[in-house]
DNA sequence: CCTATACCTGCAAAAGTTCGCAGGCTTGCA
DNA sequence: TGCAAGCCTGCGAACTTTTGCAGGTATAGG
């Protein structure tokens, strides 16, 4: 059954092109909305560069879609809830190092600006 | 801020990680519970050497947890939920070249064993 | 038409990942 | 004690990814 082989080197893509810090702050950056190359660069304070070519690897695995006004390429989520999913990775994430207490997952929820999924 | 630039880099681990074919395979392939190396071995059918380098890879982020008996060692996923959270990157997969039909994500998911979340 | 802004692409060095292979350790069994 | 099964690690060659930089295109405005 060779389906089986092709969707897991289609979700093991997938997964490569979420392996890198900043295109996750990039893809957290874009819940809000769409946004601007610029706009990015400023608010992740990396080189307009890094982003326009982090956004060039979103876009071929159509990620990301563009939108162009003048000068300016506004970029937003194609799928709005994938932000959503990667931040449901947090579970899975060692936290030995840095957050022990017993409810690192809302801090890091808290820190994405995420409301609590499960407010007591 | 920088816990958001830390939480951020431990993701990227955690799908760097997730980020090739076999070790995906092995995930859903420990769905149904622990295996040992060659069992896991047979049934991706590669070689044992590759597996016991794939499962260090994922022991040192415990993802999967080991136990031994005799020469034998099993291993088993931390986090069960991993492997459901795994698949539900589907949608996110860009089906272009290969699973053009409207209900791809339903056909991946048969593939994989799982059952359909919205059964109608 | 000229210049500046906003963004994109190509390239190459540096850094990281994968994979086979050789060799090692431990357990079970005769 | 000796041998085989099961698994692990170290190493180096091949490959991929990241990053800065140089140079490109397109649009807006004077």
């Amino acid at each position: 059954m060779p389906s089986r082989l092709i969707v897991s080197r289609e979700l093991a893509d997938l997964f490569r092109l979420l392996a890198h810090a900043d295109r996750l702050r990039l893809i957290e950056d874009l819940r809000g909305g769409e946004k601007d190359v610029t706009g990015i660069a400023q608010s992740l304070d990396l080189p307009a560069t890094r982003v326009s070519q982090h956004l060039a690897l979103l876009r071929a695995q159509r990620l990301v879609e563009e939108r162009r006004d003048g000068r300016n390429h506004f970029y937003r989520l194609s799928h709005p809830h994938l932000a959503e999913w990667v931040l449901d990775a947090l579970p899975f994430i060692d936290i030995r190092q840095r957050l022990e207490d017993a409810d690192h997952i809302d801090t890091a929820r808290a820190l994405w600006g995420v409301p609590d999924r499960n407010p007591h």
